[in-house]
DNA sequence: AGAAAATCCTGGTGGC
DNA sequence: TGCCACCAGGATTTTC
């Protein structure tokens, strides 16, 4: 699945590429989660500008209009001159002067999203939540303890929710606040602020380094399979019930909170 | 009103 | 082998 480091793996791998090019076809496969929101053909003529990113929304930008790109719990974009012909689980393809854009997604959790521009009332309903860009000058720590400091879920389903900081998802949620040596149930609103700063340092390494590892595997992204590059962090604690800390030795804990699994280091993380 | 919790979508996987 | 519960991201809906 996904998270924002895998996103922008994706993204550096065929931003420069595209960049420039002309799109010759366009085809829709089954349903995604949402509709393109334009006919399909209307794509067809277009140059594409750029690829940028909010959280994890690949947004590429057209010399009219905007595709939104979520990848979902399964989705993957490939990029190369030639691919191999079309299969089902194949949703979406922009076939362009500089190569074809095709995503893959089985679950089909993703989704392609035309809009005019990114003030529009459909582009806003998908971003205009958001919150920080970990990676970016913008993850302010006064906002993030601010953010924090009013709610009072526990911190792992506050980062979760990315009203406040984006692109922490479940894997990372859970290794980030291993990272900040947080228990994952401790209510937002009770971190103090020394140990808010830890986290926010603690997403921005686990996530920068994520990038980096993934960033290792670019080049053959569009030769190799879509899925190479995932999952090339290490977990110290997500996947690893029972197990012994890595840090400490402890068993690690698995917990279920809001429906999706936690895990944690009873010893690393007290409180 | 605003936050929190539940729900829904799909297909692969693992247990029995 | 087949069946079924489970899991995942996140918008939407429901509850508090």
């Amino acid at each position: 699945m996904p998270e924002l480091p895998e996103v922008e793996v994706t993204r550096l791998s065929f931003a420069k590429d595209i960049q420039g090019a002309g799109v010759l076809a366009a085809r829709l496969g089954k349903p995604l989660r949402w509709p393109l929101g334009c006919d399909v053909a209307q794509l067809v003529g277009r140059q594409v500008r750029s690829v940028q990113r909010r959280g994890k929304y690949l947004l590429i930008e057209m010399s009219q209009g905007w595709l939104l790109v979520h990848l979902g719990m399964s989705g993957s974009l490939r990029f190369a001159q030639e691919l191999p012909p079309s299969g089902v689980y194949d949703h979406f393809e922009l076939v362009t002067t500089l190569g074809t854009l095709r995503l893959n997604d089985p679950r089909r959790f993703g989704a392609v999203v035309y809009v005019d521009n990114l003030t529009d009332p459909q582009a806003h309903k998908l971003l205009g939540r958001l919150g920080m860009e970990p990676l970016s000058d913008a993850f302010d720590l006064r906002q993030f303890q601010a953010g924090l400091g009013q709610r009072k879920a526990a911190i792992k389903q506050v980062l979760l929710a990315g009203d406040v900081v984006v692109g922490v998802g479940n894997i990372y949620a859970s290794e980030a606040l291993f990272l900040a040596g947080i228990r994952p149930t401790i209510s937002a609103a009770d971190l103090s602020k020394p140990r808010v700063a830890r986290l926010q340092v603690a997403i921005r390494d686990v996530l920068a380094r994520a990038v980096e590892k993934g960033g290792s595997t670019l080049r053959d992204f569009s030769s190799a399979d879509g899925q190479t590059g995932y999952f090339q962090l290490e977990a110290m604690v997500y996947g690893r019930a029972e197990l012994p800390c890595k840090a400490c030795g402890s068993t690690i804990k698995m917990i279920r909170q809001g429906q999706r699994s936690t895990f944690y280091c009873p010893s690393c993380q007290k409180r």
